[in-house]
DNA sequence: ATAAATGCAAAGGGTTTGCAAAGGC
DNA sequence: GCCTTTGCAAACCCTTTGCATTTAT
C-alpha cells in the first residue's frame, strides 16, 4: 500500500482515492480478481469506480510491478497482489471448471533450466495443470448443467 | 484426416466440405492457428468459410480429441493437430512477443505429481515461460515501439 | 494554474448466437 | 424428407478509447 504510494509519488503522478481503493483491494485480497470482482468489491465499499478507471488503475499497478496479471484461459484477466505467493501456479478441473493454486518449486528450477537451454533469460511462468478434481470424479459431476 | 471422418460418422454428424477443409488445413499445419488464419488459409484455398462455421468446427474437433485449443495470452486463441508434438510447451519474449517452442518430459511428471497431491486426476499442462530471448539480449531490442 | 485522472458512452477485437437457406444422409 | 450445418448479421463479452469534467499538486 505504501509502497504503491511511494511509487506514484515518485512518477509524479496523482495519488487519487480510486486508485488506493483498488490497490487495497488487491493487497487485501488472497484470490486473483477480474476486473468485475474488483468493480463489486468497490461497490460494496461505498467507492464507485467507472470501469474505464479500474482497468487504467490496474494498468499502473502492474507497471509499478506491485501487480500481477494472469491470463487463466477464462477469457479475462485477473490481477493479483505480487508477493512471494504470486509465485505460485493453477490447478483447473475440467469438469466443475473450479481452480486450485499450488506452490511447487520443481516449476521454477524446470522453467530455468528450459530458458537457460533455449537462450533465453527466464524472468517468470505459469504452469496450469488441467485435470478432473476429486469431487468430480467422486460422483457429483460438476459437468456441463 | 480419415479419423476425423470416422469420428463423424460414428456420432452421425453430416461430413462437410467446410469441415474436411479446416481439418485438413489444421492437420496439415504444424503450427497452431488461430481462427483468422485458419480463415485465410482457407481463402488461399479458394474455400471460402464463413467464420461461425470455423468457430462452430473447431469446437467439434476439439470434442473429438483430434485437435487442441491453447490459449497463449495473446488475447485470442490457437488450434493445432493433436499429436505427439501437441506435448511441448512454450518460451515467449517478453521483449520481442516471439514464439519458441519445447519439449520436456520433466513438465509432465512435475504436473502429474502435483495433480496426483492435490487428488485431481490429471490430464494435460501447459507451461509457458516468459524471459527475453537471445536476439534482444543482444541489443536489437525488439521491445515496445 | 497545470497537467493528469475520472466517468460516461461509444468503439474495438475476438467469439457466439438467431434464423432462414442449403446440404448431408 | 428429416435433421444438421451453413452463412450472414446482429449480439456478446471483455477491454480500450475519446472527450468534457473533475481533481491532485
Amino acid at each position: 500500500m505504501e509502497r504503491f504510494r511511494s511509487w506514484l509519488r515518485g512518477r509524479n503522478l496523482p495519488i487519487t482515492a480510486q486508485r488506493l481503493a483498488i490497490a487495497e483491494l488487491l493487497f487485501a485480497s488472497d484470490h486473483h480478481l477480474s476486473a468485475e470482482e474488483i468493480a463489486d468489491g468497490l461497490g460494496a465499499r461505498d467507492t464507485r469506480v467507472g470501469t474505464a478507471t479500474i482497468y487504467r488503475t490496474l494498468d499502473v499497478l502492474v507497471e509499478s510491478g506491485l501487480v500481477i496479471e494472469r491470463d487463466l484461459g477464462e477469457g479475462f484477466l485477473r490481477f493479483e497482489a505480487a508477493s512471494d505467493e504470486s509465485l505460485h501456479d493453477h490447478l483447473r478441473c475440467t469438469s466443475c471448471g473450479r481452480l486450485e493454486v499450488f506452490r511447487d518449486d520443481g516449476v521454477e528450477l524446470l522453467a530455468g533450466r528450459v530458458a537457460t537451454q533455449h537462450g533465453f533469460d527466464p524472468e517468470r511462468q505459469h504452469l496450469v495443470i488441467h485435470g478432473v478434481c476429486r469431487d468430480c470424479r467422486a460422483g457429483r459431476s460438476g459437468a456441463a448443467t
